[in-house]
Order: structure tokens, then sequence, then C-alpha cells
RNA sequence: AGAGAGAUGGCAGAGCGGUCGAAUGCGGCGGUCUUGAAAACCGUUGACUGUAACAGGUCCGGGGGUUCGAAUCCCUCUCUCUCUGCCA
């Protein structure tokens, strides 16, 4: 969420970066919440006022009745009704203008950080840089969803009879692939300074607020309606919120979080062939890395994050590129985002495996995150995330560009990890 | 799941319906003393809102109510602890 004093003080500069994440409403929303915190405050004065003047009279009340003047007493309470029915009145206003000043606030998604290209479509990212050979593979080269069948590692007939389309059963070395994908990830996120944590995968409500899923985008993660839990769809979500409403004292800072969860996501209305085998599921796993920091230091720290997933695609002999996106197509609450993507030889195709963001303080302002500065003023703090990584992609890529006629040779890194070498 | 107890500032822990934003202790910060430190002593120490700065307003788990006035009384929800039950 944007903080009111931004709108209030850098008018002209909201609404220009609303209009590069092509928040098309920009103008007028902002206008709109100018004059609705305008009404606000004035009322808030009234408000007060009235209060201070029925909090004196509770006072003088007490006084009288204290020192056995019980006439005066009674005398001044019945001054008291007007002003508490005024008080009433104008709380009720002003719950009412919060309401929907709140509404269209939370509407408007984050600042687009100066660098951030012009654009609307993921057409219009800019390339910041490719690294790796692609490879050339044999003419019979096959898809991974071909591989997985062959090799009897991914099931997805079987995950269809157990739960449904986009459950995929891992099986045997796919299983064992898994396992080492995510000890791979965990112990080099560990080697680059992060705490491990393990989240829970359910999360209320208010979690799901916090990090800005609730409250526009509920249906795309699945909601225990029983007791009123989400199912989280990364683990950004519960291990940004462990610091929700707090004030982190400034030599804790930054803390360095990564969490292996499972994710899962409706991804409603998605269909087609991107979307076959592991290019999009409901269930996936994911290593996140979690990172707030105070804000002279978070591009630091956003480049930091970059430099690290493409190390880990670096070890996994991977050719990938890294995109800088363009306003149009980067998230609600990003301010910047870097999106890296490994390229799979047989789809022929560039998957994104990972996206690091800077929030800056959109989610912060939400959770309440807060330190307090070196002139000692409580501010708040900027938060970023990154895939590091996903499985299912990283997994497809593997299949694909690793296959040979005697089976699909891994890359070494993973060799001690999965205590094997070849798929065959 | 049943019975009981409880939820107060960074922590511990008081609080009769009327200067209670809240005693006290610890911790933190500043100072005196000291070559330096410790101890001792003195002072200071919550958040939000608001103002040019004061003032003012709000916050004692959440929500609602009674009252001129609520941390204190009532209702409700949530959570925690103890005992019993169940269970990986």
């Amino acid at each position: 969420m944007l903080q009111l004093t931004v709108l209030r003080e850098q008018t002209e500069h909201v609404i220009n970066g609303l209009l590069k994440k092509h928040y098309k409403t920009a103008e007028q929303d902002v206008r709109a919440i100018l004059d609705l915190d305008q009404q606000r405050r004035s009322i808030q004065t009234e408000h007060d006022d009235t209060q201070a003047k029925a909090n004196n009279l509770a006072r003088e009340i007490g006084n009288k009745m204290k020192s056995g003047d019980k006439e005066g007493a009674e005398k001044l309470k019945a001054e008291t009704a007007e002003l508490k029915t005024k008080t009433k009145q104008y709380s009720e206003e002003l719950a009412s203008l919060e309401e929907q000043l709140q509404a269209t606030l939370v509407k408007l998604p984050n600042l687009p950080h100066s660098s951030v290209p012009e654009g609307r479509t993921a057409e219009d990212n800019e390339i910041v840089l490719q690294h790796g050979e692609i490879p050339t593979l044999p003419k019979n080269a096959l898809p991974h969803w071909e591989l997985i069948k062959k090799y009897d590692i991914i099931d997805f007939e079987l995950g269809n009879k157990i739960t449904g389309a986009g459950f995929p059963v891992y099986k045997n070395k796919g299983a064992r692939l898994q396992r080492a994908l995510i000890n791979f990830f965990l112990d080099e996120a560990i080697k680059a300074g992060y705490s491990e944590i393990q989240p829970p995968i359910l999360v209320n409500e208010a979690s799901g607020y916090g990090t800005g899923q609730l409250p526009d985008k509920d249906g795309q993660m699945y909601h225990a309606t029983a007791d009123n839990y989400y199912l989280i769809p990364t683990a950004e979500v519960p291990i940004t919120n462990i610091y929700r409403d707090e004030i982190i004292p400034r030599e804790k800072l930054p803390i360095k979080n990564a969490g292996y969860t499972p994710c899962f996501r409706r991804e409603a209305g998605s269909w087609g062939a991107d979307v076959r085998g592991l290019n999009r599921l409901h269930q996936f796993d994911k290593i996140e890395i979690v990172q707030i920091q105070e804000p002279e230091k978070s591009y630091a720290a956003l480049e930091e994050m970059s430099q690290h997933i493409q190390s880990l695609l670096q070890k996994l002999e991977l050719p990938y590129r890294v995109l800088r996106l363009c306003g149009g197509d980067m998230s609600f609450t990003a301010a910047l985002t870097f999106d890296m993507e490994v390229y799979s030889a047989a789809q022929k195709r560039w998957l994104e495996v990972s996206s690091a963001s800077n929030f800056e303080t959109y989610q912060a302002n939400r959770l309440k995150l807060r330190y307090k500065g070196e002139n000692g003023k409580t501010q708040l703090l900027n938060t970023l995330n990154g895939s590091a990584l996903a499985l299912p992609r990283i997994v497809a890529a593997i299949l694909e560009n690793n296959q040979t006629p005697e089976g699909i040779k891994l890359p070494s890194v993973l060799h001690p990890y999965c205590g094997f070498d070849t798929i065959n």
C-alpha cells in the first residue's frame, strides 16, 4: 500500500508512476484519495475538539463529585449529552470516509523504480544479460513431458487420479531429484548468509493481506473455508509475515531468510500448450529467499539476490537470461523486478524460474514493518524476495537440455545430492 | 474435545469506575564519579494521529455495550496456560 504522505507530497510523481504501471485511472483515483483525506482530516479535528471538551467535562464532574457538589455535577452532566451525539456523528463520518479512502488506496499498485522500462507486455521487458550456450539437441529430442514418461520419473495421470490436473506424482529418480534440488538450493542459500525457515503452509487472512495477495487476488489461492485459512502460493507470504507489526532493532538488519515450501496456485483459466507438463502446476516446490533491509541499502540487496540466483543457474549449467520487467508486466506490489529465465531446449522456449523484486515500503506499509533509523524516528523498512529457485521448470530444462541416447546426464553439482549421475 | 485460570509498555509485574499512558523492578539510553570500566547515584525511556511548533485525540488481546467518565463493570470473539481426554 502506498503511503498517504507520499501521495500528498509528491502527487505528480505518484500519478506518473501509476501511469507507467498502466494504471489507467491514476489521476482521478489519486485526486479522489487526496480529497477524501482532506475531508477526513478536517472532520478529525472537529471530532477531536469535541472529544477534548467531553474529556474536560468528565474530569470536572469527577472533581465536583469528590468535593460533594452533586448539583453542580448534575448540571454539567446535562451539557455532555450534546457533545456525545456530536462525537458519535463525527466518528461515523470518519469511519465512512476512512473506508472509502482505504478502498481506493489499496487498489493503487506500487510505483515503479526509475530504471523500470516503459512498456505494456512481456515483449517490452529489457533483456539485461544472457549467459551460457544454447544447447543443440539431436533431431529426435523429446520435450520433458515425453522424457518423464520414458524414464517413469513423474506421473501426471497418477496425480490426476489422486487429486486432479496439475498435481504430479514424482517417482523413483524423479522424487530423488526433487529432494536433491531442494537440499542443494537450501545449502547454497545458507552459504550466502540466509537463515533457514520452515514456515506453516496455511496462513490466515491477515497474512494474506499483509503481503498483498488479499483482497484482490484471493481467487488464486486455495481457501480452506472451514477454518478460513489459505494455502500459500509462495513462501514469501509466511516468511515475510513473521515480521508483521514489528519494529526491528537496527542492528538486526538486514534480515535474510530462506525457506523451502510447497506452493499452491489455482491458476484459474490457464490452459493450452504453454502449460503442458511441468510448465505450470497447481502444486510445486520452491525455495524462496526474503530480505528485509533499510531503504538506502535495498537496491544493493536486490542486486545481491540476483547474483545469488544466477550463481545457482550457473552451477546447474543452464543457459539463462535476466530480464528487467517493464512497467506493465511487473506485479502489483513490486517497484523493480528481475526475472530469470532458463532455456528449455526441446520446447525451444525461455521459462521463468525466478523473479526477484524490491517492494520498497509497499508491503511494509501494510505489514507495519518498521525500524528506528539513525535519527531515532521509526520508519518503514523495505522488503525483497526472490525464488531461488522454483523446481518444476528447472527440472524441465535439466531433463530436456541434458538428454542423450544413454539417458539424462545430470549436472555434476547434483551428483552428490542425488546419489546418481544419470537418469536412464 | 471437556473443566478452570488468564491476556497490561522491550521483558517481569501492580492497578479502588474519576489527572492512569498507566506504580515498581529489570533492561535500554544520557549524565555524575573513574585513567578506563564496574558499582553507586541522578535523569531519561511506548506506538499511532496531529501541529510550523505547542496543544489536542486514540491505543492496557480484538469487537461491541453500560456510564458524565472504563485498564478497571457487562457481552462476545480470539489466543495462552493448567488439569482431563485424544493423537503423529
